[in-house]
DNA sequence: AAAGCTATTGGACTAAAGTACAGTTTTTGG
DNA sequence: CCAAAAACTGTACTTTAGTCCAATAGCTTT
């Protein structure tokens, strides 16, 4: 899977590449060469006016689902850009791991909507709106780890063996080992592909 | 993760068994006896009459999630039970992974809702509605595997160890191996983790 | 300063996962 | 009926994954 990114910054945000390792950033359109294999298209809008801009070009990145990046996202702006064809809008600086969720929902032909536009839609003071986040963020995966941990078990969750993550974070395949065995150990898990269902769980509503 | 079916056919339907091995079907509510773990609760509805009844209930069941389930599900029905606090609501007779993707996206806190009735929110002729889903098809996982593929590698996205998957299927672990193996090789995948995110990967947006 | 948590790594080991090669039986379609 | 595909199984092997025991070093809290 490769991800395009298309922002005016050339350094774009770390948490971008976090999230894909192997991403690509662009400054402009034009630098997108359209592979052959599935991916996504992200574009970061720097303001409201590039909108148009953006969305008018959406009709040349033939297979390319195009996410909308925002800094102030609101639920007028989304709802332009999935009405433009767009297949999602989200926060620029999202976590690594909602940005991989957006991309393995737009990948496969999905839709992204989040959780607060998709409250205002339903319209209704729903109590699973209003209680069952609370009693979930009780137990946030993000909060029973350290830094690092976190670091290891996304790069898993998302399909790297223990060596690619090795490599990734420069340290040896046996400190790759003793992360996981802390994170088992901390989230109660059994191996890499229930942390995984743990991690990507949470999918489709931010 | 504990799934309790609640249906007036003491049988339930046999993808619901594939879906969740280790379902526990019952006749009433009063059947349901809170686990202190996780779990999701699903009540199908067998007629709309049924449906004040179950969402009357739905306070009882302090932890749980509740899915509703309906033959003929419409929108407006969706949009009651959504209101009443239930966190979904789906066809019943949904396909294997669609269900556990529903139950993914519940149990940690989401809200599971359908694309029709998203698009209807929406409320416009999106082209990704119209036009993705198409090219989308021509590569859907289900097509390439057969039958039993299907089965093994739905067992293997939802995090069942080889040893399980055949004690499940009553076959030789030797066997899933074939499969698996089998599986690999049509949809170009390294190993079961990257198999998960192929399956579940279409996860938010049936 | 001592205690505790985190990050790091090593060796050694067990257990799964995955592959290669080879074979039988059942099912399916022409 | 025959051919092809699918299902199933075995032995043997290589590679990852995961665990156990142990150790060093940095940083924070009491």
């Amino acid at each position: 899977m490769q991800h395009w990114i298309i922002d005016s910054d050339p350094a774009g945000l770390p948490d971008w590449h976090e999230a894909f390792p192997d991403l690509k950033l662009v400054q402009a359109m034009a630098q997108v060469t359209p592979a052959d294999q599935a991916g996504v298209l992200w574009c970061r809008l720097r303001s409201s006016a590039q909108l148009a801009e953006v969305l008018a070009t959406l009709d040349f990145m033939a297979g390319l689902p195009v996410v909308v990046l925002s800094d102030e996202p609101d639920e007028a702006l989304v709802m332009q850009a999935l009405a433009a064809g767009a297949a999602g809008c989200c926060n620029s600086r999202a976590a690594p791991e909602v940005l991989r969720q957006v991309a393995l929902v737009v990948s496969n032909g999905g839709l992204w909507v989040g959780q607060s536009l998709l409250q205002r839609l339903v319209g209704s003071t729903s109590k699973v709106f209003g209680q069952r986040p609370k009693e979930v963020k009780n137990e946030r995966w993000e909060d029973k780890l350290s830094d690092r941990e976190r670091q290891v078990a996304r790069l898993v969750a998302s399909g790297s063996s223990n060596r690619e993550v090795a490599d990734h974070l420069n340290i040896s395949e046996r400190t790759v080992k003793a992360h996981m065995s802390a994170i088992f150990e901390k989230l109660g898990l059994r191996d890499r592909l229930q942390l995984s269902l743990r991690i990507n769980g949470l999918v489709g509503l931010s």
